[in-house]
DNA sequence: TACTATCCGAAGTGCGGACTCCGATTATAC
DNA sequence: GTATAATCGGAGTCCGCACTTCGGATAGTA
């Protein structure tokens, strides 16, 4: 359960040039198949668009649960990546508003993804919540950043801020939302997120 | 498909008493159960706690996909009613956002209601789609309101509002999120839709 | 080329859950 | 109270899907 790998080879020969590349092609399809179909998507579905037996997508992921964990901890640790570079290749202000548009504009249409993104918070401890511990903390980097630099105000604290990303993200999603209308919400949010003028309201 | 009821009759004798509160109880009942383990929860659940047998929930429901319909649309309308008397019975400028509280509020843990209101907007044809048009026709109202009143920023337009209110819906209704996380996240929305002053930023 | 550990896929197995059948049990009209 | 049509509920049926089994293929080594 801990490890979501292929057989460990603590014995012989390193491992089959054929199950290497199957397996990273089966995680491929994977992360379409249930970014399209959420995660009730089936394990068939996956097999058969990976030109591969069922059995093959078994030997490798123990299980669909284990599958789909495997998808998630590769996705989170990309976007963590991404986030990471933000942090020191962009400007100090802008760079926390860039990764948070650039999420939400990756998350359209994987379904499965904004799901995780709010279940691996929540309670899992497996690999996935991991990853997404090491996502959230990187945007909270980001943030602190933007924060010094004031971009976004003081106030503003990563709990809430983070379930704003999960929450927009969900929702570029899962609906059916055009890209215009989409952009019009971040900027409402942007906006939300702006540092206060003089007065404040409620 | 179209009408989501047990057996017409056009036949002879009206409704057997008991027939009209299993109805009811099992209505009661499925909000309930879909509420908390999501449109996934077995129809034998909810037969179980509304103490009936699983042919009953099927007789006056013939489908589970219709049962969920049932309850969408009992809870789309009670919430359209909510917002309707809102709309007259409070001061104009805060309607609008008194009732996007009540709602996010009202979505705590309900998994089912905040994913159907994603769903039901989008494609689908049936009964539940007619009553989250009503829905969403009302919130339109309480904006235009809102915005007369000099309450809610005059270029903000229903499509983006409403995925708002959907997106932070799902985050309340999935997440383990904490009443003070949700609230400050709230308040962070309510800040992106006050009128602008002055500058305007991105 | 021959040998073998590794890997593969098609055909199972088992289970959970949506939906149905039918004899028993009412509620209502007279 | 009795007749009878409406309703009920538990025991099935059927199907989709996660997971297994095992004989056959194949990559890597000498």
């Amino acid at each position: 359960m801990t490890t979501t790998d292929s057989p460990q080879n603590g014995g012989r020969r390193p491992q089959r040039a054929d199950a290497r590349t199957n397996r990273e092609r089966i995680l491929t399809v994977a992360e379409e198949v249930f970014g399209k179909g959420g995660e009730s998507a089936s394990t068939e579905e996956v097999a058969r668009l990976a030109n591969v037996g069922i059995a093959t997508v078994f030997r490798h992921f123990p299980t669909k649960a284990a599958l789909l964990e495997a998808v998630l901890v590769q996705r989170f640790d990309r976007l963590r990546a991404q986030a990471e570079a933000l942090l020191h290749a962009t400007d100090s202000g802008t760079a926390f508003f860039d990764f948070f548009r650039l999420l939400v504009a990756d998350a359209t249409g994987k379904i499965a993804i904004g799901e995780a993104l709010q279940q691996a918070g929540g309670n899992d401890s497996g690999d996935a919540a991991r990853a997404s511990d090491g996502l959230r903390r990187a945007v909270g980097a980001l943030l602190q950043q933007a924060q010094r630099a004031g971009a976004v105000r003081d106030d503003a604290e990563l709990p809430e801020v983070y379930a704003l990303l999960v929450a927009t993200s969900r929702a570029s999603a899962h609906g059916r939302l055009e890209e215009e209308v989409r952009d019009r919400m971040l900027a409402i949010v942007f906006d939300g997120l702006a540092p206060r003028r003089a007065s404040r309201r409620r």
